[in-house]
DNA sequence: ATCCAACCGTACTTATCGGTACGGTTTTTG
DNA sequence: CAAAAACCGTACCGATAAGTACGGTTGGAT
């Protein structure tokens, strides 16, 4: 196979192995029905990605890169604080209260007793490969004398829980539905006005 | 078996399957484990709890209760406004970041698709049974005009976010061990004086 | 045109587990 | 103390799914 189509055909696959993620769920998603929607053999998936951990590892990762890539294009240092406030949090709100990504949760919460690996694999393409830029961001603000904190980190753990608030839990246990566009504004614009009130100089 | 005998031996089983689910998690706990750890026999537990999710459903309810009580205690209203958040933040945080909470949430979370039960006895018994006290005391704070905001269900959240930023998330994700008392009292000072300082009037 | 590697579809193996049945034993009750 | 109910341990059933094997087929490379 052609290198070209074998990768668009790896796409194709993980399209079809994050769709029944969302629809059924980490557990309840087996390989032979991932083979059949793509018209794949078991035997490939197997040769391709080693198991069934595997696969939704490069489930993961493959969206991993792609949420990072849309958070970076929001953390801009030369745009004004606020502005970067609000992009970034109506793009992280986005992207970690979709459907996709609740479901790509779950199933590393799911596994992660039983095998760390899904868990890892987020964490290291997501949160940790996001958050230094953010950090990045307040601490360029404070050199401009637009913010005062003593800890980066705790004040960019601060936006993020008034961020979410427990709405992320909320998603994951199903008990709250994706948030509309207009509900993310709010949520944004609160979160960054109650950010300023802490930490504007 | 006489009433009281079998409430003691009811929640040796709840323990044990408790106890299970913390070390295994929920997939990987079988019935036949806890009826064997429990020297019962499956048919009991199935006679008692229905299925499996209905003893994991008892095993909920039970934390939950205690949970509950545990918070209301810390709801007085007639302490002071800090002593009350910081008192209440305590418990939240030990109890809801302790490895008990933390298995029957990923319980939940795991299972949220294909069973929403778990995660709705787990939010009637948890959230939805503490969070109303909690919004009086801070209504009652406004009306003493110590606080000032337009929607107390909205405070409530910025404070739970600024108590837990991301660390339930990554302790379901199993990326952070159980916090230290040390921690979860810096952690509670902390958000407790930026709870104050947005809304303290 | 031919060869060879990759791939598809299907069947098979193996193992686990939820749920049920049943014989023997303990405990409660009348 | 005797009848009855509850319970224990084990065995059994049915379903499911991960992972493997294999014969037949496609498609690119020489």
């Amino acid at each position: 196979m052609k290198a070209a189509r074998r990768d668009k055909r790896r796409d194709e696959i993980l399209d079809i192995a994050t769709a029944l993620l969302v629809e059924h769920g980490y557990r309840d998603t087996s390989m032979l029905e991932v083979a059949r929607h793509a018209s794949a053999s078991k035997e490939t998936l197997y040769a391709w990605f080693g198991d069934k951990h595997g696969l939704f590892e490069a489930v993961i990762h493959r969206n991993a890169e792609t949420v990072q890539a849309v958070l970076a294009r929001h953390l801009k240092d030369d745009a004004p604080l606020d502005v970067v406030l609000r992009d970034f949090g109506r793009a992280l709100l986005r992207l970690l209260l979709g459907d996709g990504a609740v479901a790509i949760n779950r199933a590393a919460i799911a596994e992660a007793q039983a095998d760390p690996r899904l868990a890892r694999i987020l964490s290291r393409s997501g949160r940790e490969a996001t958050l230094p830029g953010f950090l990045q961001i307040l601490e360029a603000s404070r050199a401009r004398k637009r913010l005062t904190f003593d800890s980066a980190k705790e004040a960019a753990e601060d936006y993020l829980g008034l961020l979410l608030g427990d709405l992320q839990i909320r998603r994951l246990l199903g008990l709250a539905p994706a948030p509309t566009k207009a509900q993310i504004e709010a949520r944004v614009r609160h979160a960054a006005a109650a950010f300023q009130r802490l930490y504007e100089t």
